[in-house]
DNA sequence: CGCCATAGGGTATACGTATACGCATAATAT
DNA sequence: ATATTATGCGTATACGTATACCCTATGGCG
């Protein structure tokens, strides 16, 4: 007998049975220094044993902030099936475990690049800030980030790092990662290393990777062929495509860097097709290192981001915008794992 | 000049606007018959033209709904890796496609198995309902179950449908899977069928799997071999450790089927370390057609489950359930995906 | 011994929405 | 013509928390 217990406790009740008054309770759970330590414990114990959880809408209603981030994902534009690029899914883990470290929610949600994700997510009071994950075209977001910016709206983007970038960007070092990738190629004999992937301002992170392929080869004395290069979005289908053109085009080469490791299957196939051994006949290298990789036949050799450190690095990096301070662009190095795709 | 464009408009705004009071607007937005058509037109009028979104926390508090689900992932206790199971992700897109579509708002959190899951969303008021997903022990979750049941938490899960599974269960018919299996196997003549995974109640999904091979043995005419079942977790490891242990016992078989893909890449990994050829020694069957199963080598033959029908009638079932409505269980069918590795 | 700062906590109120009621006017029924 | 019922909307209020402001003791200080 008492009070009946299925009700989802209060404030007030806490404040009752501690003999205090509610604004009380709720100091005393936030941290309030203004409590004194006896009664801070006395309602942290009659809290816990209530099995009080503050309600979420009431205090962010009044607080105006959530606790709560929100995770867009990007898809590309297939048509129906959900196609959904398995790097960013493997940033997943580490985003969500992230915010459950600082104590915030995260919601998430795959947006259709021309939806008006922009303004859906601010005006609702649903989160805090937003972190935009995906591949597609810069271009076609550039105007709803610059809305964004203008809207004073916290977000962070997984992207190219460069100065031009709108908002804050983590992203890692794709200009390095090339030149890794480059630098082995060079290293087992390569000089005619076709890329495959769009190099053009549509996809800047591609274009940063195939700038430092092109460092790293005249770091060697080759001069990069702009022939070599065949424009790809990251599909199988688009690299099996792409390696065929090349191959129809009757140019020569001994290796190619496709701009992820979807493109760098669909080459592989393509270049089976053609009876053109990996690695003896063309070296192979891929990007992202995804599950698939390891299973190929040849396995994959690929760049391998830090996804763990991305995740987290994004996280912490809207927090600190949230929290007013302005965070810095970051980029984060790659690695390269070696596998039989370039093992001559 | 007007009214400050920056803040963000209330209900109140669009009121004074339309020269009704703030309850109409809430009436008119939310449909209820109540309001004049050319008044709720009017309201609506505004409400795009100021860009107005209804407040989430407010309208949670004063409604106590939400419109929100919880999606709780389950990690197999690895200690440190993200190693999420690729099939549950890939069920993310269509559960967060048709909580889109119906209007809910999308959480989502990774959970270790002994965390106090049970308690963290149904008191915060901050999920209406919760989808849980991942394959683990079943008999560590059994009492948490018990308590959301008693605690009236709305929730849905994925895995074995049968009659004593706890809540409001989704999930694929994993006997008629094995039977789907066990006949192709036995149709290209194998008689001697191993099966790598955990058959015991604490994995009913692989019980059930197991279950449905014996099936369709027995409707071949053939005796299964207890002997030729090991256990074995979904990881590559655990599948590897598995076909070895089974090899070494020097008993005869001549195909596998593992509970799932990631098991069976182990396996294909141990049959050709003990030269062992795959699919002429030892046909091989997987489940759950991730994307590495068809570029392992030979090619996976595995057991595809319809997760975009399993995603949509998750959302279903759960907001059937919150809407008070006793939802019942439901199977989907599964289908069989022949490639090499038991192509003869 | 009066004065002021400080700790500790109470009082009042706002956050923005969604309902329970009540009250007109208009439309029907009798 | 009066009684009855819908229709359409306004009034009042509650949801549970967080903060601005105010008040009371205490202790230190001159």
């Amino acid at each position: 007998m008492g009070r009946q217990p299925s009700a989802k406790p209060t404030s007030f009740d806490i404040a009752y049975l501690a003999g205090v008054s509610q604004p009380t309770v709720s100091r005393a759970l936030r941290g309030s220094k203004s409590v004194s330590a006896a009664t801070r414990a006395n309602i942290e114990r009659i809290a816990r044993e209530l099995n009080y959880t503050v309600d979420k809408n009431a205090s962010s209603l009044r607080s105006q902030r959530t606790h709560t981030l929100a995770l867009l994902f990007f898809e590309d534009p297939t048509p129906d099936e959900s196609m959904i690029n398995p790097f960013f899914l493997s940033m997943l883990g580490s985003i969500t475990r992230q915010c459950a470290l600082k104590g915030y929610d995260l919601l998430i949600s795959f947006q259709q690049m021309h939806n008006d994700w922009h303004v859906a997510y601010q005006d609702s009071h649903r989160s805090d800030g937003i972190i935009l994950l995906g591949y597609g075209d810069y271009q076609l977001y550039r105007t709803k980030l610059e809305h964004l910016v203008e809207m004073d709206t916290k977000f962070v983007r997984w992207g190219s790092v460069s100065d031009d970038s709108i908002g804050l960007t983590v992203g890692s070092d794709n200009v390095g990662a090339g030149e890794l990738a480059g630098a082995h190629l060079v290293e087992i004999g390569r000089r005619h290393i076709a890329f495959l992937g769009d190099a053009s301002e549509h996809a800047p992170e591609f274009q940063d990777r195939y700038a430092g392929l092109c460092r790293a080869m005249r770091a060697a004395g080759i001069a990069p062929d702009p022939g070599l290069q065949a424009g790809a979005v990251s599909s199988e289908a688009s690299g099996y495509a792409a390696a065929k053109s090349l191959l129809a085009s009757g140019r020569r080469f001994d290796a190619i860097f496709a701009a992820s490791d979807l493109i760098a299957i669909g080459a592989m196939r393509a270049l089976a097709e053609a009876n053109l051994r990996c690695p003896q006949d063309v070296a192979l290298i891929g990007f992202d290192d995804i599950p698939a990789a390891s299973q190929t036949s040849p396995t994959l050799t690929t760049v391998m981001q830090d996804m763990k450190g991305a995740g987290e690095l994004l996280v912490d990096a809207l927090l600190r915008r949230i929290a007013g301070a302005d965070a810095e662009r970051t980029m984060l190095p790659a690695k390269l794992i070696k596998r039989q795709s370039t093992a001559v």
